[in-house]
DNA sequence: TGCCAAACGGAACGCCGATCCGTATATTCA
DNA sequence: TGAATATACGGATCGGCGTTCCGTTTGGCA
């Protein structure tokens, strides 16, 4: 084993190009089948529009999880920046953390099943929730601990709990449209400051 | 009423003994298999358990959400009725709402995957969600009323939303210790009341 | 007791995720 | 340039599950 760096970084062995002209077309392809059958589309189906086998994939991306992550990557990236910013915006700490889970509920809202896929409890999804949780609750709790400070909001609240709160409403929201998740986030952070 | 579980109405024409018995095997069965390994434990597991084949589920129950409904009926009729009764009991109707909803989640997050089948959009729960609909909606319904009426919360949240919400904030309750969906409703509820 | 509709059980089918291995090819080195 | 070899490919295959279907069994009744 020694040598073959099977790290992800500039020490790696650089790989094939029809390797990576492969995984290209898979995140492609995924990312199109994300938005018209969701993040439980087939497998098979993802192949198929990539125009690779179903090896292929499991070769890439060896769970499902990691293929959603490397979809999402940037946006939740985006996600987790925009926190300090909106802290440093001049605005109340809870005006900027309404925004920033504003930001949150916007990006799940629109990936069909991702809110589901998150909270479920299926093995494969066990990193898809490690890295959400692992990139967003700290920003999530610096903002929550911004309001406590500055006396805003209720203190006795985990970030963890408020996130996953907050992933939980926004399940089922592009299904019926008498549900509106935005407003029950609303509601919650109502819950949430003092008055 | 005098007669069989589920669905036995005065026209049926009595069904044969071995049939009846074989239906509540499966009630008993099922039950069991749900606390053990959550409601969406395998149909297979659950024929077994009650000493039968897989056909004879699907005689008596069309679709799993069948014998789901069929199993907690009485708790969710209890629940039902508990409405009314928290209402007409002197406290204030929002909290007889707060305690109804209380019911409401602590049946929920005993259940395994009660919560998430609720709020599937798996074709096979459509019937599971419309009787939750239909019995426990009309009831919230009445108590947010009274509740607006008396001028204590926001008079602008349907009551379906409130229960979506409200259920949502249960999903993998029983899952992670450092999520306490109740406290989470609580949130909720208190995002609710005028101050 | 004998008949037959009702009910039974489990084999069989299709779908899906996951794995495995014979084949193809990009890259390296002489 | 032309092998040699590691690397990657693709899809056949396996196991698990929900659901259906049909030959067999059995309870109820005349």
């Amino acid at each position: 084993m020694a040598g073959t760096g099977s790290g992800s970084e500039s020490s790696a062995p650089r790989k094939r190009a029809d390797a990576r002209r492969n995984e290209q077309s898979l995140l492609e392809a995924a990312a199109e089948a994300f938005i018209a059958s969701g993040v439980d589309v087939p497998v098979r189906e993802i192949a198929g529009k990539a125009g690779v086998g179903v090896g292929t994939i499991y070769r890439h991306f060896p769970t499902r999880a990691a293929l959603i992550v490397a979809v999402y990557r940037h946006q939740v990236e985006a996600c987790a920046e925009a926190g300090p910013a909106l802290l440093a915006s001049g605005d109340s700490p809870c005006t900027a953390l309404a925004r920033w889970i504003d930001l949150f509920v916007d990006f799940l809202v629109t990936k069909h099943g991702l809110a589901e896929a998150l909270q479920s409890d299926d093995a494969t999804f066990v990193t898809l929730h490690a890295y959400f949780i692992d990139r967003l609750v700290p920003v999530c709790a610096e903002l929550l601990a911004a309001a406590a400070e500055a006396g805003e909001i209720r203190s006795d609240i985990e970030a963890l709990e408020l996130m996953r709160g907050v992933g939980n409403l926004c399940i089922g929201a592009d299904k019926d449209p008498r549900y509106d998740a935005r407003r029950m986030v609303g509601l919650l952070l109502a819950g949430l400051r003092l008055h």
